[in-house]
DNA sequence: ACAATAATTGATTTTACGTCA
DNA sequence: CATGACGTAAAATCAATTATT
């Protein structure tokens, strides 16, 4: 923004408080009024008599906020205390303290939503006493301060799933084991001579259409079995020596 | 010392507008 | 004149970081 108005605001020792680099906005020190009226003017093409109406519309807001930053302000830096509140830290940045009611009354709003628009924000700023971009940045501190607990939340949940699954492929290994060494110790033709199911895990083809049974391959799985009959099957309930439905 | 959190900074995205072919 | 592409500026939002209590 001009170098004339950052002058402006040093001559008249006002500070320009905090987000100063977020927008490039006019100086705060201007009456907000005359900045709303300068920004309309800028704003609405003398020459070519277009009309912007959703433009207006949105200075007229941004006119509000800046209108009660700059009461707001002025108010502080009217107070002898804020002045030699200023005096002695020049360039120190102060931290704000909330009290308990402003805090639970920004907790309630952020319940509500999440986000503020800016007239919300206004309103709100108004009735704590803050300035807007504080209320801004207290939103957005929130929202950060959200994400990072659900990210912690869904971190733990992923871990549980992912402990659960390792025991479940464990369990899995086993039972592969077991029925491996039950195939070798076994000669096939004890299962073809008796009336014993054939282990699933040995069929590798179907007896009645003496093709490869695929679910002995890719569809083995119990999931694959359970997407044909749309029955919901858990794998842990899968028996390696239940009748193979390859066919 | 450390955690919590207000504030800052820089980047990205969205939106509205003007210009031009 | 209408329209789409393009560039621009302002504003909103976010992530990362700093600084204060």
């Amino acid at each position: 923004m001009a170098q004339d108005d950052e002058d402006v605001g040093l001559a008249l020792g006002l500070s320009l408080g905090s987000g100063g680099h977020r927008r490039q906005r006019e100086s705060r020190d201007e009456a907000p009024s005359s900045a709303a009226a300068s920004l309309l003017t800028l704003r609405l093409p003398a020459e070519s008599g277009g009309q912007p109406q959703v433009v207006v519309k949105r200075e007229v807001v941004r006119a509000e906020e800046e209108e009660y930053e700059y009461e707001y302000e002025r108010a502080l830096y009217s107070s002898s205390a804020a002045a030699a509140d200023d005096d002695e830290g020049c360039n120190s940045r102060k931290k704000l303290r909330l009290s308990k009611e402003q805090s639970a009354l920004l907790e309630d709003r952020f319940k509500e939503h999440s986000t503020l628009n800016p007239k919300q924000k206004v309103a709100l700023a108004k009735q704590l006493n803050l300035r807007p971009r504080q209320v801004e940045v207290w939103f957005q501190n929130r929202r950060a301060r959200t994400k990072l607990k659900q990210t912690e939340v869904d971190c733990e949940l992923l871990k549980r799933c992912c402990e659960t699954l390792t025991e479940e492929n464990r369990r899995l290994h086993r039972e592969l084991q077991q029925l491996r060494a039950l195939t070798h110790s076994t000669a096939a033709g004890f299962f073809m001579a008796t009336t014993l199911p054939v282990p699933a895990a040995t069929l590798s083809i179907c007896p009645s259409c003496e093709r490869l049974a695929t679910a002995a391959a890719a569809g083995a799985s119990p999931t694959a079995a359970a997407d044909r009959t749309n029955k919901p099957t858990a794998p842990h309930l899968f028996s390696p020596f239940a009748k193979s439905a390859a066919c």
